[in-house]
This record gives C-alpha cells, structure tokens and sequence, in this order.
DNA sequence: TATTTGCGAAACCAATAGGTTGCATTTATA
DNA sequence: TATAAATGCAACCTATTGGTTTCGCAAATA
C-alpha cells in the first residue's frame, strides 16, 4: 500500500520517533526504551516511516541504525507554505486595520 | 474523542477540502461536488475538522459555511519549525563543504 | 400549506491501523 | 561451538476509519 508522509506524521508515537531520531541515529530497540510498547510495535512504525522514506537505515553489525531524512520533511512544508501566505497576508490585513484605527484615534 | 490536527491532515479528502475552503467558504453540498463521495460522507470530514478547530462554520439560512481557520495551521508550522531548523543547518554544512571543495581547487 | 432543499445524526459495514505474541535469521560473545 | 542479542516478519486481534443509507428537522419555496 502506498504509503503517505501525512499518513505518516499523523500517529503520536511516529512523530515522537522523527523528534528522537532527528537529533541522532537509533537503533529500534533503543527506540523502544522511550515508549510504552514492544520493541515490534516500534520496528512497525520505523517500517512505514521507511516506506514513505522519512527514515534511512544503516547497519552496524546486528544493530540498525534508524535516521531521518530531514530533506523528506520539506513535503510538509511545502504543503504548509501554501497556507503560510495566507495567514501571513491576514496578519498584514489585521495589521493595517489596527494602524488604521491608530491614525483615526490621533 | 480527542482530535489532532496531524490526525486531520492525514486524509487526502480533508486536505482538498483545506486546500478549496482556504479560498473561500463553502457549503457542504458545494464541497461535494468536488469529489467522489455522499456529501453526508464530507461533512463527517468537516466535523473532524471543526472538532480540532480548523474550520469554523457560519450559517446563513439553511446553508452552513465552512471557512479555513488559519491560525490553527500554525500548529504544524510549529512542529515543523524544529526540523526547519535542521535541514537549513544540513544544508549550510553541505554549503561549506562545497566551497571548501571550491576553494582547494583553487 | 405542502413540498423541496440543505443539513446533521445514527446505524451499519468493510477495510485499515496499531498492538500483541511467536517465530526465523544473522551477528556477537561465552 | 553453543548461547545470547538484535532484528524483521507473519499471524492474529480489537478499535478506529471512512464510506454508505436512512432518517428527522429547519428553512426556503411553490
């Protein structure tokens, strides 16, 4: 099934995995130690940020370690910047009325 | 139940309802029209999106409005915003190693 | 006033999500 | 070499999701 990075974001646990490991390489269990889950719970997760391709792997032995793909985030926001336009051209709005009401008080 | 706005954007229908009543607000018939489904089907959508305050309705007659409230798109913004912070310094080092590159060339 | 229109709510349903436990496999270690 | 550790994968289970159809109600209209 073809995974999605609003899919992705969109479970509490799978972001709170994207804040550890935007910081520094984890392995699964390492991971595990933060939540209140099993260790396969987690490898779950890691499995669909891999597939949308949030999450690069590098093994290390037996270990795997789990790291962002900062530059996929950039999905988001690309989305987000649309709307970011928006409210910033309502702030300038609110903005000019709010210096409007200052001149007519002078 | 407790809604999230990460919940909310998850869904690629609610994301096009965000996306047409940023624009302009809508009815749910007219929001309807724009895809595949009932429209009881797309106002299930738009209770999701009122309980997690990213819309607002306004009622005119026996026609609700649905408008885009902005300001809560910030939220994500915010949660981005830390990631923003990496990529732009992942992206700097890379600058860095480019011109040093640049630089022994020389 | 009778009918149509716009809407939300409820009941229902199939598919998916997120969790579990129980493997098998590969690598490190005693 | 035997054992322990780290991991992924599959089977399974329950709750949630996103859709439908049916209904009731209020507002517009014939």
């Amino acid at each position: 099934m073809r995974r999605d990075v609003f899919q992705a974001i969109a479970d509490p646990t799978r972001r709170a995995i994207i804040g550890l490991i935007a910081i520094q390489a984890m392995t699964p269990n390492a991971l595990a130690e933060h939540f209140n889950t099993s260790r396969q719970a987690v490898s779950k997760h890691l499995r669909i940020l891999t597939e949308c391709e949030l999450v690069k792997q590098q093994q290390k032995g037996r270990e795997i370690y789990y790291q962002l793909e900062v530059q996929k985030m950039k999905e988001i926001d690309k989305w987000l910047s649309r709307f970011r336009k928006i409210w910033e051209t309502r702030f300038n709005e609110l903005d000019k009325v709010l210096s409007n009401i200052k001149n007519t008080k002078k």
